[in-house]
DNA sequence: CTGAAAGCGCTAACAT
DNA sequence: ATGTTAGCGCTTTCAG
């Protein structure tokens, strides 16, 4: 009752081809093949029969048949981290959108932050010879990238590399971190604490870096204590934040390297039965898509990922050979809501 | 400079097959397939100098032209809706777990709640020849589905159907509405408000109707302007809750018909200065990972999604013929948290 | 245990 | 404008 199915099914064992097509057409292959492809003239009473039996058979061409001669999958690979965060789906919501009406559809695999599934991950790639790929992101090193892009067209995002094959486009994130620590200087704060994001990773160190500058550039100096380590997420940026409040140390603001650390940081102001933004402001950084309905909504630096996702598949269909018109990524910017004050 | 790359780039020109290894190993194709497959016991010294070969050429068979002997594509299809959607992605997550290790890389597309999109992607799995394929609450007619469970085996969320070579499960929604207004009537709320979902969605339907039977239950007759139209976004669960206080109608709780319509509401309620939950209980559905960081946190209804996904993976696995673990998919329960309180 | 050979479904010269 | 034919890279009988 319950048992597998027939294993056989999953062969799709019924299938019709192109030459079925041909013989209930009565045309030859090439034709049928022809008119799928448009590659060239056909004449109408042949067409009529073709997409006649086309129709009267379901007759769907086998893609892996075709890419087998032509060495052209119609498909690309993306690589993610985790592809439940809401910030990497709507890079892939943008990827998605990007690639719509192009043929080509992604085979998206993660690397779950870890560079051996990374690599793992670009092999089940490479052996489903992608025509392109798309790297969010990725724990890799800048060799194997390299490599990759030897065997196709490669876009990496949030480092630059240059190569042959190869385009890369990163966001100015430690603009970012200064932006986001200029709005609390500019509105009094001195005293301004910083979650930071996990350790040792790029954008987290330079947003930190934009933090330094920010209070540089007032003339502030920064208390070393006030910067707690945080690791990108909600759970961590919460205890991050009972930490701060337990030291006893004096602060009035809170710049968190990312929104999902904010809301963590959120709740255990809630819980201490602290106000945001009367008794400490708060800023994230990332811009989701729920930071606008938190209470209050959060003032953030956006970061236009849906628009990099965009970017990443134009300019990937470009360098592979078709026409995309050019996606323009706007700046980070930064977002005032209502989690932050005059001090 | 910035023009498009070379086009033959595309085609992985320098691609090493088989054959190449064969002739460096000294061995025949067929012999290099066999220790690739492990299809026939290999001599000791033949297996070395196949290996060596592979590596030194860093081969990676062509899954395709495999795929085209053997009918076997090593692919699953994933038909979702709204890939960056908090609820779906963990669901995707769940299938990319179930899935992991078995080989198969899933190849997801996008039905956008559209049917007719919904039929488009399922056009696109079937040119590649998917070995199963997953739906994730499509808004395609079942007659559809029965047709594609002709050509390879299905799992479908959230539909009951019977087939040969079709599998499907479906949570109780309804049972989640009523546990969720239970909930509040057992606190003594009986002006108990309901944010609807998308019109005429079967989910959002068995909700409402939960919300009922726990009224019956209770002796409650339940005022319908209470029950305002949302669809299961934030936006319009802002827009639903504004709607409801302005129209002065008394109450005291209300039951969304998921957390992000609850996420509006709470901010809309926030704005006209109601506290949550002195003067307004809020209860969710769906338990989606932001919810427990809400402030306060969010007491909702946990529908399993990951647990889904990891379902349908095992599941699908199971009827292609591979083993896989059975997986349990637990119950909808209520999450009691912090929206909620005694009248 | 290993090799030779046929062919999966499609496309692309090359003919006509 | 249309048909014939030779593979794409791999697996799989069938021999040996």
């Amino acid at each position: 009752m319950t048992t597998g199915t027939d294993h056989a099914s999953a062969s799709g064992q019924d299938t019709v081809t192109l030459l079925d097509v041909a013989r209930v057409a009565g045309v030859s292959p090439a034709t049928v093949s022809r008119i799928l492809n448009g590659t060239a003239k056909v004449g109408d009473d042949k067409r009529k029969a073709v997409e006649d039996a086309i129709a009267a058979l379901n007759f769907r061409p086998n893609l892996f048949a075709r890419s087998l001669k032509t060495g052209i999958t119609m498909t690309v690979g993306v690589l993610t981290q985790a592809i439940e965060s809401q910030f990497y789906s709507r890079a892939l919501k943008g990827i998605e959108a990007g690639l719509q009406g192009s043929g080509h559809s992604p085979i998206i695999v993660s690397g779950h932050w870890d560079a051996e599934t990374d690599v793992a991950s670009l092999r089940i790639l490479s052996s489903r010879r992608v025509d392109g790929l798309i790297i969010l992101t990725g724990c890799i090193g800048d060799s194997d990238v390299l490599a990759a892009a030897r065997k196709q067209p490669v876009v990496i995002t949030e480092r630059v590399l240059n190569a042959p094959n190869l385009r890369s486009i990163k966001l100015d994130q430690r603009r970012g971190g200064y932006l986001a620590t200029r709005h609390l200087l500019a509105l009094g704060h001195t005293r301004i604490a910083h979650i930071t994001g996990v350790q040792g990773r790029a954008d987290a160190q330079e947003r930190y870096q934009g933090y330094l500058d920010a209070h540089r550039e007032a003339g502030v100096t920064p208390d070393p204590e006030l910067v707690v380590a945080g690791d990108f997420t909600d759970a961590q940026g919460l205890a991050a934040m009972q930490q701060l409040l337990h030291s006893g140390k004096p602060f009035t603001a809170v710049f968190c390297a990312n929104d999902e650390s904010a809301l963590g940081a959120r709740l255990a102001l809630y819980q201490h039965g602290l106000q945001v933004p009367q008794d400490v402001s708060l800023v994230g950084f990332d811009d989701l898509p729920t930071s606008s309905f938190m209470t209050p909504p959060l003032t953030t630096v956006r970061q236009p990922v849906y628009e990099v996702g965009l970017y990443a598949a134009h300019t990937l269909l470009n360098m592979m050979g078709y026409p995309a018109e050019p996606v323009r990524v706007p700046a980070l910017e930064l977002m005032v809501r209502g989690t932050t004050r005059q001090l």
